[in-house]
DNA sequence: CTATTAGTAGACTGATCGGTCTAGTTTTGG
DNA sequence: CCAAAACTAGACCGATCAGTCTACTAATAG
């Protein structure tokens, strides 16, 4: 339901009343989930074929680039996800070091409830495809672009200057993900908890920021 | 060289005087630089194997648990190094904000340098093996340990009490490492620089901190 | 009803995967 | 000098890889 930014992916993960999401979706969803737990390498596309129950002609179908061509899709999908969930939190103006903490714990809930089988897929496609696979790390790049800029977003609803919100947005975005890297190595949310409680204590004020340019 | 934790890995980069490095290292020097470039999955053998200039029956004499046992010992590599700078860097008494800022500054420079063609081993060897390889997994966690204590160490050394040393160890990590990736993903450099104002800034001094416990 | 397009289905291919195995060579130590 | 151990060397294996291709069915539209 991607809470807060959350990751989690996009919002098609229920099958609301029985009935099948399209083809397409499914192959995305299966390769989201399955690229989270081990890696874009290491996932074959039987497996993302036998994950979403379609046939292999479909996947070539509706991605002619075939894997990557997924993966460039996965991308889009969670960018737009996380960038709507961003902008919906800037808009309900809540207390802003909350807001931070509460994005700490929905993705300490999010890898405690997987038992840390999954990770952040941009993180995960990034150290995987950015020096050999362009269509990917040109997916990343802009992905990259629209979440820092939604981010600042946020930052600048609560009254930081464009300059510092999008260093602010860096900083948050740097931290979080990090902490999640630490918490899946160590298999424990002692780090995103800590990130929690510091992004709230030194984001939410603008006043004490960074040296200014 | 390992400038300040700097993830370069081993110090053995050098071949000091025409000899050649001992076949096991050269393995896990190839291994570290081909793993740091694309992944672990993606990285085959044979790969390593030419990379290193050895036959495959050297790999599996060194290492027979094979790719796996490469990592462990890989990981296991780094962590000392990271943890020798590490503790060197808390015997001499430098200032620690600009301590922080120069562990930003030294991993941005890597990135650069490599033209954003490698990436934080451990963090690559998490998002890739946590699930479905043990052996590596409890490899990271050792690692995540030692790194987290000599970081923390670092902070002790600095005046603050163990508890908030702990506390800052797993931010300062989780700052620097996300934004590693956040700096590759975006093939600047912007993330890690701001990461380094931000660290220095806020975690230098035994003061502010966060709740405690 | 028919022609066209969209989508499903899966057999098949050459390349490459990690790992095994046998044989040779080099080093060690008694 | 010689046997054991350490190490190098690479042929070989079944499994799996991403991607291609042909055949078929379902939906659309004129």
């Amino acid at each position: 339901m991607s809470w807060l930014d959350g990751n989690t992916s996009n919002g098609t993960d229920d099958a609301p009343a029985g009935r099948q999401a399209p083809t397409r979706d499914r192959l995305i969803r299966a390769f989201m989930h399955l690229v989270q737990q081990r890696g874009y390498a290491a996932v074959g596309t039987a497996e993302i074929l036998k994950a979403a129950t379609a046939p292999r002609g479909s996947l070539y179908h509706h991605f002619p680039t075939g894997k990557s061509g997924l993966a460039v899709a996965a991308i889009a999908d969670l960018t737009d996800d996380i960038v709507y969930a961003l902008h919906h939190a800037a808009g309900s103006k809540r207390n802003l070091g909350k807001l931070l903490n509460q994005m700490a714990a929905a993705r300490a809930g999010w890898l405690r409830q997987t038992n840390w089988s999954e990770g952040p897929l941009f993180t995960v496609l990034t150290h995987e495809a950015v020096p050999h696979e362009p269509d990917i790390a040109a997916a990343l790049i802009a992905a990259s672009e629209a979440v820092t800029g939604a981010f600042a977003d946020l930052f600048v609803t609560h009254g930081f200057t464009p300059d510092i919100a999008r260093r602010h947005a860096q900083l948050a975005r740097a931290t979080l993900d990090g902490a999640m890297t630490l918490s899946r190595a160590a298999r424990s949310s002692e780090a995103l908890t800590e990130a929690g409680t510091f992004l709230a204590l030194h984001l939410s004020k603008p006043d004490s920021s960074g040296t200014r340019s």
